[in-house]
Parts: structure tokens; C-alpha cells; sequence
DNA sequence: AATACTATTGCTATAAAAGCAATAGAACCG
DNA sequence: CGGTTCTATTGCTTTTATAGCAATAGTATT
């Protein structure tokens, strides 16, 4: 018996819940779906599928086996694409997803020089701060602030990701510059909204968190929005300190340091990662891709580290 | 072509370094393994192995493949035995590793009870300190105090597994209770050898971590005969507090107090987790042993807990 | 009750793998 | 250095298993 067959045939049965439809998928009439099943139920000694002439669902066992399945024939997918590709040059389409303020600043400037270097790769450029599930098929490569979900991701620390507090000059000369993490609820907070919510402003006081988040003036997704906000005076703002250095440069906006120190999350070292399954790394585009961007964004990280 | 059968032919191939081998192992002549070989070869574009009639070793992208494959393999092998024995009464050999002592004065006196309840399952209980590999053949059951190495494995946090500082009246009486961690230095300590060197006597000063070990009196990976020593008084002892209700229930050892708590590892919230390969709860041997175990584990618990 | 669609089964044709014997290449040994 | 032995491979035949088709039986829908 081809048992990998049978295990594709009846994924594709249970994904289309009809032999019939799973047998167009594969251009074979559903007898054979129908027999390859079959075997796979008798080499196994027991039911995968409840089927009536009318409904095919899986049983409980067979929702679990075809979990388990699916997970594997993708793998096994994904390692004969690496092999298929081991020798070839860099081409195809790559998918690359990244947080959208980093996207934008960071990431999309570096991709010209990247098309000349490897004009056969085709890119697609996501930029969201939805979370993306790498290891399905969708994505290449993610640039997130969190670590690797599993031991099969691969995650390179690109960057730190510490936030700190921004105003302008005109808006600390009309309010004041705060000294107190308690004097903000007497500001004007800019927040960057997260898939989960605004970024809250949090601190450490004797071993315990408080939120001591000042009153919102606006909140958005769009940083460069908020940032433009808080150039012109209109409010005070926590971000990433690798979206200041030209703001804190030309002197549009300066840090305010307070007596306590200000985070964002409760997570002490916050950075940003590159992150690319360990299987892939092998295909010529992917490989080709995470060298450059980690060679790149490493060495933006220099002037801003200390 | 069968590829799932190319696949394992390739497998035995690279462990056995021969066709000839190879074929023995799956009863069929090498002719076989030599075509489906040169099939899956020809199907991934990629020379898998280099071959001479007398030398068969892997390329470097051979490697890489029968790295993954092998695992995957492996995978679906579990899958398989779950599958077919789902339905079946829990029976066969289980293997369960622990470490020694909590093995010997929680988990063994567990076993008859469990054996009555299943005769049919043979338990192979090893208990060592030495970290044993979940995921591979070995172990279905590990009882450990680390967390789960990868996403397959799920981990059952069993009990706290804190460690307090006791020691007999008799030595309070000779040596004097100390109070504070800088006279440890002024008594004899007995630690407790794990498989990376003995224990050492950790404290947080200031955010500073200073290691105030006693000087040694014994050293011994035997808890027992350490936890006898500290009852006859000759020395102090650092113990998990699971470990030490009967003796401080009796009075044969008296925790003792210092100006900062001890501990054992950096690590804050030290626990002893109950690990098991998700894939394999299904498998009706497992599962009754997991579920008993966490049962009986988790209300011994209870006492201890505050 | 008739219709339309479904999964399954019996049968035949076809494709693929197994098995065997022969061949060619590589190391070993006298 | 030539013979021996063990190896992987290849040509050919037999055997097995799958594909493909047509017919059947079952289940919803109208």
C-alpha cells in the first residue's frame, strides 16, 4: 500500500468532507480515495471516517490522526521543497511580514538594494502588526517583538526594542517637563494601539507594576501619525528608541526621564526578531533573504546601541 | 512511486552505510532499495548519496534529509501506535524515569497500587538524576524539574519543589542556629550532587546573586543518606521541602531561618513537572498512567502547599 | 415516490514494484 | 599484480497493487 498517498487522499477527504471533491482534487475517480482510505482504516484497526452516502465527517479519532497527518505531509512538503531548491539560485515569490512602523522604516528602504542583488526573488511585503502564523504556509520570513513560538522557528535578535518617553520642546515649555511618573495623569498621552490595545505606560514601584498611564490625547496604529503629533506639540509619547534617532537629533522631540523607569510591557528586555523556520533556511531565496536582512538590520543596531 | 517506502528504504540506507544491510533489514533484495532510491533521488533532482559499490555515505544535502525525514519518520510511527491502539485496553511495557529521590519516596510507593488497577501494563521504572531524551523511543513518562524542551512535550506541574535549609536540634545545640548567610560559612554543609555538580547555597543581596555554601562536610547524590547524616547532626543541609515532612513532623530536623532565603538554583519558582509527548497521550497505557500519576502526584501536593 | 447525488464494490487494464540472475566496479589479500 | 570477494546496479520476468470504469446500494431532497 502507498500509505502516503492513502494519508494525502484522506486528508484532502476530510478537508473537502467528500470523496467525490477530494478525487476531483487529485484528478482519480473516488474509488480510489474510497480503497486507499480503506487500507489505511484496516492497517490502522479503526474508524477514521464516519461515512453515509451522503456525509463523510471524521470520527474523533480521525479528526486527531488527521491533525497529526496534516502537520507531517506539510512538513514533508516543505523538506522536499528545500532539497528541490538546495542548488538552484535564489528565485521565486518570498513572503516577508513585518511590524508595520519597522516595516516602514527600517525594512522597506533596504529591499531595492535587495531586488538588484537577487532580481529573480519576488517580494511580498506584508507589513501588519497582526501576528502571522509562520510555519503554515504563508510566510518566509516575520519580523515580530516576540521570540520563536516553537523550537522549529529560528529567531535572530535583530535589535533592542526599548521604549521611551518622547515630547517636543514647545509642548514641555507649555506643560512642564515631568519629573513624577505620578505628575502624568496631568499629560497628554499619545498611544500606539496593539492588535492588543493601546500600549499602556507601565513602572516598577517597590517590586510592584502600576499603570501610570497619562490621560489619552489620541491613539492610533499609525506611528508616524503619532509621531507627527507629538512633534508638534500636542501631546507626550512612549516609542521604540530606533524610530527617534532622527527626531531626537534635529531636536523635534527629547526624551523626558523621569524618576522611575517607564516600559510598556511588563517584559524587561524587549526586542525585535528575525524570524524563519530552521527547515527552510536551506531554500536558496530564504537563505539569501534572512543573510541580507540580518546583515542590514544588525548593523542599524550599532550607533543606537550603547 | 511509494514514496513513504523510498523514504524508510533511504533511512536504513544511511544508518547501515550499505544497500546490502539495508535490504536485510526489510527482507527484500537491494535491488529494490537501489531503484526506490534512485526514484526519490530523481523525483527531489538531488544526489542524496554518494555512492561507490563499496562505500555508501551521505552528501551534505543527504544528510540534511535524512535528518529530517528520520524524524519525521519517527512521528508517524507514534501517530500510528496511537491510532491502533486507541481502542485497546491499556497494556504493553511503560516506561517512566524519575529522579531518584523524589522517584523513591513519591512515585514507587505509587506502583502497586497502579499495577492492581492495570495489570497489563509492565512498568519499567528508571529513577536518575541524569536528564533522560522524552521524543525519542525511550522514556513515555518523565518526572523532572525542568520545563517541557519543545512544543510536543506537555509538562504537569506536579508540586513546588522549594528548598529550606534544615538541620538537627543536636547540631543547632553544638554549632548554634545561624542567622544570618554570612555564617554559613562557619558551619559544614551536606549537598546534594545533580549530574552538573553539587548544589551550591545561592542568595540575592542587593540584586546580587553570592553563592554562601558552607564549606562541605558530605557530598552524595543519595538524598537519603544525606537526609540520615543531617538527622545525626552532622551537618546542614539544603533539601526539597517535599522531601522533609516526616522529619520536621517528628522533630528530627528543624527548618532554620535566615536573614535572606537560600536557594539552590537562580531560578525563582522551582518546580517538579510531570512530562509526557502530547502525540502519545492517546495511547491508553499513557494515558491511565499520566492521569493516575498526576492524580496521586498532585494531592500529595496539597498538604505542603500554603 | 421519484430524483440526484453519494460512497462503495466487482471487474479489467495498466502500471509499478519485487525477485532473480547477470554485470561492473572497488577493495582486499596472497 | 592478478585473483577473490563483496558491493551496487541493471535487464528481464513475475507478481502485486493501483487506476479506471461501470454498476450497485444507500441517503437526502423535492
Amino acid at each position: 500500500m502507498d500509505q502516503l498517498k492513502a494519508l494525502r487522499y484522506f486528508c484532502k477527504v476530510v478537508e473537502t468532507s467528500s470523496f467525490t471533491q477530494a478525487a476531483k482534487a487529485y484528478s482519480v475517480p473516488p474509488s480510489s480515495l474510497s480503497r486507499r482510505v480503506a487500507d489505511l482504516e484496516g492497517s490502522l484497526g479503526a474508524n477514521l471516517l464516519k461515512r453515509t452516502t451522503r456525509v463523510v465527517q471524521p470520527t474523533e479519532i480521525g479528526k486527531m490522526y488527521y491533525e497529526q497527518v496534516q502537520d507531517i505531509l506539510h512538513q514533508l512538503d516543505q523538506i522536499d521543497e528545500a532539497v528541490r531548491s538546495y542548488q538552484a539560485r535564489p528565485m521565486g515569490q518570498l513572503r516577508i511580514s513585518a511590524m508595520a512602523g519597522f516595516g516602514e522604516s527600517k525594512v522597506l528602504p533596504l529591499l531595492d538594494e535587495f531586488r538588484t542583488l537577487f532580481p529573480e526573488v519576488i517580494l511580498d511585503v506584508s507589513l501588519t502588526d497582526e501576528v502571522m502564523t509562520l510555519g503554515r504556509d504563508e510566510v518566509d520570513i516575520a519580523i515580530r517583538g516576540g521570540y520563536a513560538p516553537n523550537e522549529r522557528v529560528q529567531a535572530i535578535r535583530l535589535m533592542d526594542n526599548e521604549f521611551i518617553l518622547v515630547a517636543a520642546p514647545s509642548y514641555i515649555e507649555q506643560m512642564g517637563a515631568p519629573e513624577s511618573v505620578l505628575e502624568l495623569r496631568h499629560h497628554k498621552g499619545l498611544y500606539f494601539r496593539t492588535p492588543t490595545g493601546p500600549n499602556p505606560w507601565l513602572c516598577k514601584i517597590e517590586e510592584e507594576w502600576r499603570d501610570v498611564s497619562a490621560p489619552a490625547f489620541a491613539i492610533s496604529n499609525n506611528g508616524n501619525w503619532l509621531g507627527q503629533q507629538a512633534v508638534a506639540g500636542k501631546g507626550i509619547m512612549m516609542a521604540p528608541r530606533w524610530s527617534l534617532a532622527p527626531s531626537l537629533e534635529d531636536g523635534s522631540l527629547c526624551e523626558v526621564i523621569l524618576d522611575h523607569p517607564l516600559h510598556v510591557t511588563q517584559n524587561p528586555r524587549l526586542a525585535i526578531f528575525l524570524l524563519y523556520q530552521k527547515q527552510r533556511y536551506h531554500v536558496p531565496k530564504v537563505k539569501v533573504a534572512v543573510d541580507f536582512l540580518v546583515s542590514r538590520l544588525r548593523s542599524i543596531d550599532l550607533p543606537t546601541m550603547r
